[in-house]
DNA sequence: GCGCTAATGTACGAACTAGTACGTTAGCTA
DNA sequence: TAGCTAACGTACTAGTTCGTACATTAGCGC
């Protein structure tokens, strides 16, 4: 399920350092969210490449700077992914509905990603720290949310107070628990929070809380 | 700062299996949050205890076991905390509130609970299944928020369809999230969402959010 | 076609790590 | 106080795992 396919070669290996390099990410990929970081073994994901070993080291430089390349690739995606964010054409109401059911969306479809931030976590996000190319790009969706809340306080829409990283993070909390919580949650609780069945439910849920909490009027004091 | 000191002995070791057992749990459970499952060494447990290796495998079997001896205690503390829970008395939305608050204070003083429930997620929550004690013993909060719903609901105080299970995973989500994804959070957003400064602003916040959930009137289609 | 370098493969080693075989002793019981 | 067993310590091993030294070749530029 890789996206290169080979020209039909006769019995010999291809010089391909792109096609190398992305195998051996996506290998180590699956691999590290499978298992974690110290989990994950080198030469599992060497065995599954069509290379060896030795070009991870000779690409990456080591296990260390495989997982950092590793995880600069996963939030690319997701960048992307908000790049392509069109909801500012909408209310500001429909508007954030729609930004926090897309943002569903790509947790449940990216479940390795999910994985692999829990990792990065779990490792104090030293990896993220390392790199140069993760050390503050603030996300896309941020900018969204920062133009959908200014247009829905100064409506009036919105109370006033509400913050778009604090939003970010609410939205966040809930679809990121949901799909990396719900082994525990499964087990403790007896409910699949993955249940494709219950999808939509999650789905109409998480709208409802997050436009209660913007449009709910409360006390200032 | 363990709980167990000893009965001033000249130079010799003690004979004390229950305080040998706890000595190890503590300790694994620092590694284990530290490192995570495969990251942890049984050996820098033993190191770190007044007594050996051996022991560990005397009392506990193998690291597997070590492991989910660990998650049996950690999940037995916040069961006890839960069942301390006193919130009854409350009309529906204070006590809602409350309990939501008695949950982000309960994931933000453990947090080494929320690395491991996070590293038992990793590993697919297989060494709860494995567990006899942690088989399905329903937490005593949920039994809480059940009563406390019934009694708003029936008041009309609360929207109608909400369930109780759902309702604790939407307050876990944030207070797990909070604490779980703090490192990446903070790296990407520069941003410190277990900051003291910031700690009554979100406590707030989850409160805010729950009660404009649960009293927002929503078309039921 | 020649040569040069990026790309690749093979084989191996040093260090680590979970787990165990075997021996010892504290301290309760009769 | 003799004896027994739970509790404990030492030393070791078998297997694993990251990483590398060394050898090889594809294919581009000239």
């Amino acid at each position: 399920m890789t996206s290169v396919d080979e020209p039909a070669r006769p019995n010999g290996r291809i010089r391909d350092a792109a096609r190398t390099q992305a195998e051996i990410l996506d290998v180590a990929t699956q691999e590290f969210a499978r298992a974690g970081y110290d989990g994950a073994r080198v030469d599992e994901i060497a065995a599954r490449t069509r290379t060896t070993k030795r070009m991870i080291y000779y690409y990456f430089g080591g296990k260390e700077q495989l997982f950092t390349a590793v995880l600069e690739r996963a939030y690319g995606v997701i960048r992307e992914a908000e790049q392509k964010l069109d909801v500012e054409h909408l209310d500001p109401v429909a508007a954030i509905r729609r930004l926090a059911e897309l943002t569903f969306d790509h947790h449940e479809q990216h479940p390795d990603f999910i994985r692999l931030v829990s990792i990065e976590n779990i490792h104090g996000a030293e990896h993220i720290a390392a790199s140069e190319k993760l050390g503050r790009i603030g996300s896309p969706a941020l900018d969204v949310i920062r133009r959908i809340l200014a247009a829905g306080q100064e409506s009036g829409l919105f109370t006033a107070d509400v913050d778009a990283v604090d939003l970010h993070a609410m939205i966040s909390s809930f679809c990121f628990f949901r799909v990396s919580n719900r082994h525990t949650f499964g087990a403790l609780f007896g409910r699949d929070l993955v249940d494709p069945a219950q999808r939509e439910h999650y789905r109409t849920m998480l709208g409802d809380m997050v436009i209660a909490y913007l449009t709910a009027d409360r006390a200032t004091d």
